[in-house]
DNA sequence: GAATATTGTTCTGTATAATGAACAATAATA
DNA sequence: TATTATTGTTCATTATACAGAACAATATTC
C-alpha cells in the first residue's frame, strides 16, 4: 500500500463525511480543484502545505489523514511490570503499568462486536500493546498466547506477532494503549 | 506556526531520538541531505513521498511528525463519531491520547465508591492526567473545571493544580493514566 | 602531526507538483 | 423544454521540490 493512495482514500473518507464537494472543499482550501482530484484519484505526490491546506478546510488534525486502522500496530517484548496497589478511602487504585525512560504510548478506544475476530499485523520492532477491558469479554493477544478477559481486567503483551481481538460477549469496550519504546 | 516549521521541529526531535547524523538519515531514507537540510531548517515545502521516506527510516509513523502542541484539556464523549472506525471488521477505535516526545504515563485502574470525594494535591509541574471511565458516573477534573463524565467518556487536564474525584453513581471504575513529562 | 572520513550547508539542473482554463456530465433553476 | 450552476476531469504553463555535486568545518584515523 503506497503513501498516496493511503492518503487519497483518506481524504476521500473525510471529505465525505463532511459532506462537502470536491470543488467546495478545493476552493475552501484554497488549492486548484485539479490539484484535489488527482489527489484523491491516487497520483501525484501531494506537499505538505497542500495536505495542511486541505485538513484545515476539513477541520481536521492532519494527522488524521495518517492514521489507517490496520497499520498502526508495532512489536516489542514486554518485560514484567511491577504491580502496587494503594487503598484509599473511597478510592482504590492499582498500578497497571509504569513508563520506561522514554517511551511513547498512545491511547484509544476500542468497542468490539461479537462475530468477528480483527487480526493485526505485527509491526516494528519495540512496540507493546496494554489492555484494560471496561465492558465485555474479550479474547485478545498474541497468536500463541490468547486470554480470555472480563471487566477490569487488565493484559499487556508484545505485539511483534500477529494478534487478534475477539468480542465473546454482544458488545465490548476496552481502552487499547499502544506503547513504542524510545 | 507554520504547518513546515512544526515538520522541521519533529524531523529534528526525531532524529536526535533515534541518534542518527543527517548524514545517516538521509541515506537510509534515500533522500539527499540536501532536502533533509533545508527541510530541518524549517524551509521548503516537503512532499508526502518524502516524509513517508524519513518516517520509515526513524522507524515511526508518519503521524508522529504531527504532533501539533496540544492543549491540555480535551474531551471525548463516549457518543462521539469515531475517527478511524472499520465497520466491516465489528471494531471501532478512537485515537484518545497520542504521546508528546518524552513523557512518562503510569496506568492505574481506580474503582470508586460513592459519597465521598476524593481530592488530590498539586503534582509536580506540567503533570498532566488522563481518565477514561469505564463504568459508572463520575465528577473529576481541577477545581476550576470539573467535569460530569459517563461511561466512555475521556478526559485530559493538568494536574499539576488540586483536583478531585468523586463518584455520581454507586460505583465507579476508571483508567488514570498520569503523565509527567520528561 | 598529516590524512581521511563525516559532519551539515549551499549551490544548479531537472523532474514534477500546483495552477488555471477548458472540458463534458450531471443537477438545479425557470 | 432551454438555461444556468455545479459536478469532477484533463490538459496546458509555471513554480518549485528534489537530487547531486561542491563546499567548509569538524571528527576520526593512522
Amino acid at each position: 500500500m503506497t503513501p498516496v493512495s493511503l492518503i487519497a482514500q483518506a481524504i476521500q473518507r473525510e471529505r465525505t463525511r463532511a459532506k462537502m464537494s470536491l470543488s467546495a472543499l478545493a476552493s475552501q482550501a484554497g488549492v486548484a480543484k485539479s490539484t484535489l482530484s488527482q489527489l484523491e484519484g491516487g497520483q501525484g505526490n501531494p506537499s505538505l502545505e497542500t495536505l495542511w491546506a486541505i485538513a484545515s478546510a476539513l477541520n481536521i488534525p492532519l494527522s488524521f489523514l495518517f492514521e489507517t486502522p490496520k497499520s498502526d500496530f508495532r512489536i516489542i517484548r514486554a518485560d514484567e511490570e511491577d504491580q502496587l496497589s494503594s487503598d484509599l478511602s473511597g478510592l482504590s487504585s492499582t498500578l497497571l503499568a509504569d513508563c520506561p525512560k522514554s517511551c511513547r504510548r498512545d491511547f484509544y478506544r476500542v468497542y468490539l462486536k461479537s462475530g468477528s475476530v480483527r487480526e493485526a499485523a505485527a509491526h516494528t520492532q519495540s512496540t507493546v500493546e496494554h489492555a484494560f477491558i471496561c465492558r465485555g469479554k474479550v479474547r485478545l493477544g498474541p497468536e500463541d498466547n490468547l486470554q480470555e478477559l472480563s471487566e477490569g481486567d487488565y493484559f499487556r503483551y508484545p505485539a511483534d506477532v500477529k494478534h487478534s481481538y475477539e468480542a465473546l460477549s454482544d458488545k465490548a469496550m476496552l481502552v487499547l494503549i499502544m506503547e513504542n519504546p524510545g
